[in-house]
DNA sequence: CGATGGTTTGACTTACCTCAAGAACAGTGG
DNA sequence: CCACTGTTCTTGAGGTAAGTCAAACCATCG
């Protein structure tokens, strides 16, 4: 499977300093390492990647090397079925990890591009399987960081497989409002950085059905949106929408993100 | 969430030999491990577990000990809404594992129920992690086992998303046969383990649809089934439906399971 | 400025769901 | 071995949520 090298991100911004907010880093942080592992981590996350809007991180089929961690902007991750149909996998905020799926072939089994103006730590995969190997909580954390994207891939099963037009978007919407707060951003209004249709395809929905979507909760009073800007209004609605859908009584994130937290 | 220890499958089969054929031990065993390793590899591996039809392994919610490798039979994972509605989120046969997705959280996300008469081995997580940072080869098979369930369940998004009913059945059936046959089984004459509905809900669709396809296919001589019997007799006609789904140009499993080879 | 791609809106179609009623099947106990 | 009973499965009729098509609208950007 051939690639445009052309438009691949090939340069690696070499200097600055270690990306202290990425997950791995700051969720071993609390765990207690000693100086040296510290500096051993710091080492392996020194490398940073500027992205700019529409560019490629990783190509489908593109060796598995490293993975990645979001410093700042926001990405998607997509799988390209061969009549070149694209499916979105995941949208990927600061503080969240891109690539997890690619361990076990050996190469990229999706695509990830950046929606906005974005830079990215490169983790090297032998590096930090080495790494864990050394520091049990970062072994762990890996673990953990993986088992948790599987079990929020089976929440979004469930929303797709069980849940109408309305409550995916609820489900979402919700979704991305906790994430937003996790990064102590306002939890009722944001800018959402993905278009429309990526939102709608991510939903398994058609772009028309997204937009009379948000009209309608709209008209409900449920929120306000200009364009991507965001304003919940009535977040309880749409919990009541989205609420079928918890597995649990309550509190919990129905259909966290790929967040790195937990 | 409380309950019912009643049903639940306490015994463990104290005694006979560890099960050989689980598929950490056995993708270990190829990449080469020394007499102590397989000596400790055996040891945690020792327990199974005998299932009944209809047993529960675990519930919702319990907390996250060990994970499990079936070792015959068959058993379905499936996560409760609120409202007491069940999505089943994998299937899993022999050679395949069960609890991954429970790390995270420290307790099973979902639920684990034997569709047949099963035994399944219980591996201790604890000791699992502990030994994979002992093993390199054992560390990197865990990793890789979870990413493949990444992976799939990336393929099954993308299946409720974007495909239609029949497809989603084609692609379903040609799963199994892929199973069927790593196992050594034939892969056009197969017996499915679970009901109707519990393939139609895993599919997101209505029972009767998966009735209604299932008569479709026999109509245009793709297939013979006969309750759970299934005889696949165009396996070209259900790969030219499902084909749209591949990733991949030929030959890589569409939606190939849980399993633990790769 | 015009070109391009995303978004909205309306009219129409359809794949799948729902409801309901039989038919086949699998246990269970006589 | 055969009724009996509760499931699961099948089949049909009819409804509807969401998709498709097409056109207008609107931002963004060279």
């Amino acid at each position: 499977m051939a690639h445009w090298q052309g438009e691949r991100i090939v340069q690696l911004a070499g200097s600055k300093g270690a990306c202290s907010d990425c997950s791995l880093f700051s969720l071993c942080l609390p765990k207690g390492l000693d100086d040296e592992h510290v500096r051993r981590l710091d080492e392996i996350l020194q490398r940073q990647r500027p992205l700019r809007r529409g560019d490629v991180l990783f190509r489908e089929g593109d060796g598995f090397r490293a993975v990645y961690a979001v410093r700042a902007g926001a990405l998607k991750t997509y799988t390209i079925s061969r009549d070149g149909e694209e499916q979105v996998t995941g949208f990927h905020m600061p503080g969240e990890m891109i690539g997890l799926d690619a361990v076990s072939l050996g190469e990229h089994p999706c695509e990830a591009r950046a929606l906005e103006t974005s830079t990215i730590c490169e983790i090297p995969f032998p590096e930090l399987e080495e790494l864990a190997r050394a520091i049990p909580d970062l072994q762990r954390q890996l673990l953990r960081l993986m088992s948790k994207e599987i079990f929020q891939d089976h929440e979004m099963l469930h929303a797709l497989a069980r849940r109408n037009a309305e409550e995916r978007l609820a489900i979402l919407l919700l979704n991305f409002s906790e994430r937003f707060a996790r990064r102590g951003l306002s939890a009722t209004r944001f800018r959402l950085p993905m278009s429309r249709s990526d939102l709608s395809n991510y939903l398994g929905l058609a772009p028309e059905t997204m937009s009379r979507l948000f009209r309608r909760f709209q008209e409900q009073g449920w929120l306000h949106s200009r364009g991507k800007e965001i304003t919940l209004k009535e977040p309880a609605s749409l919990e009541r929408l989205a609420g079928h859908c918890q597995e649990r009584p309550c509190g919990r994130p129905t259909l966290s993100g790929p967040s790195s937290a937990d």
